[in-house]
DNA sequence: CAGTGGTCTAGACCACTGG
DNA sequence: CAGTGGTCTAGACCACTGC
């Protein structure tokens, strides 16, 4: 009956009093997310009911339960009573609530206005120190660059400088963007199935030089918070290295680190 | 057998398909809430044993641990392993990993230096505007400011300006900071029996004004990095508003939104 | 060793969705 | 209505702590 005198692969005790066995459920974890990543299941698209993992994975119900409950709790899935449950899609929506922190300063309710994107210049390029350190590649590595303007109800407020490895995204033009009405996560996991999980963020205040300064419609000297991002997909590996300058002359970064009740 | 049908007072429909019946869980964690927060049980002291709450309660062990598990989860209850479950006091550690999140800008590891506060300013007044709307109260209600410099290896670099409601802090004077080796988190808590359990941030760039750069041993004009933040208790009951002002020359604000694995 | 939380199982029933 | 996730129960055993 009891699943655990079935499988001698697991409580495998070495020799000196070393490393613990893994819980079953982070391993059926392991194996979702891996089963996501791999492809089997789309984004978008409804993973198998917990009945069906349950006999899949030859564990009870609860323990799926467990095991998706905390990659619901990364935002990987997605459960909705009587439906199903979703591996998580890039929409603009989720971009937008989990990855877009600017927020009108005057509004007490911290609603978001929508972006709207315009590319300046895609390059190819090597990447630098910075960059190679914050993407965990070498230095040289060949990467491209990306330069956006993000007008916030029409005023320019956002000057982003993305780079990303050459490597993950191959045969990446600038016109890849054309036309393209979602949002570059969305891209990135459409069109390269890299999906962007979640990301680590560094800010600080910088004096606006004069290429930023006439970008976004501002003196040369005028306070901007820089924020530096590095996105990640699964297994916490770096996808995206983003530079961003805002004007918080009027839009503020925000910060809740409220816990999911 | 099934608790669910010996208490009618749960699975209340109303008349025109309104409000759903709250998860038993959630209504104990409420009550556990509730017991935290009137003091029956103390921070820093262990909450009875899960099985002991599901009798008190009369509920199944399993619907305790859910409401443990968000309670945890948001930082309120420490589980220990073979120790038993305790009440989240405020010491040095958490303060620094909850609510402290300037770290050296060099430190890949995102390490923190420790702060030594120096109290510059302690003072009664009225509201003004802003404090009223950050703290839920209303305009010139009478509240305490304190003005502290902060230094991280002997420099100062971050300027706080903290007021909180008078209301919640009966007899607070200057003196009550003297000698105190804890965090101001810890001092409201000992003494006031108000626990911060998170907070909400938002940042903006700034440049330095006559004050503040004497203050910070920077030059007038300098970018500084400004932090309103809204520290809050249980059920998210505003308890304190600061406003920082970081030198991000050498320090950085970080931002991690991971979840929790 | 007793006592705690941590994992895993098994099964019942509820609440919601969509055909 | 069938099928999904959501809640709740009950009980076994494991892993860890501290006496």
């Amino acid at each position: 009956m009891h699943r655990k005198w079935e499988d001698s692969s697991r409580h495998h005790k070495l020799a000196a009093g070393a490393a613990l066995a893994t819980p079953l459920y982070k391993e059926i974890k392991r194996l979702l997310t891996e089963t996501i990543s791999a492809g089997e299941w789309k984004p978008g698209a409804a993973i198998p009911a917990e009945w069906m993992l349950s006999e899949r994975f030859k564990v009870a119900v609860g323990t799926v339960r467990k095991a998706v409950d905390e990659l619901v709790n990364e935002n990987i899935l997605i459960r909705q009573q009587g439906r199903g449950t979703f591996v998580a899609a890039h929409n603009r929506a989720r971009l937008m609530f989990h990855f877009f922190h600017i927020v009108k300063s005057d509004r007490v309710d911290s609603a978001k206005d929508t972006p709207l994107v315009e590319m300046l210049s895609f390059r190819k390029g090597s990447a630098n120190i910075e960059e190679a350190a914050h993407l965990g590649i070498a230095v040289s590595t060949k990467v491209y660059r990306i330069r956006n303007v993000l007008r916030l109800v029409d005023k320019p407020i956002i000057f982003d400088a993305i780079t990303i490895p050459q490597a993950l995204f191959p045969k990446l033009t600038a016109s890849t963007f054309k036309g393209r009405p979602n949002t570059i996560y969305h891209l990135y996991q459409s069109a390269f199935d890299i999906t962007v999980v979640r990301s680590a963020e560094r800010l600080r205040a910088r004096l606006a030089d004069i290429e930023t300064a006439e970008l976004l419609g501002v003196k040369v000297g005028a306070p901007l918070l820089e924020i530096r991002r590095v996105a990640m997909s699964f297994n916490d590996a770096p996808v995206e290295f983003r530079r961003s300058l805002v004007n918080t002359e009027h839009y503020e970064y925000f910060s809740d680190l409220a816990k999911n009740s």
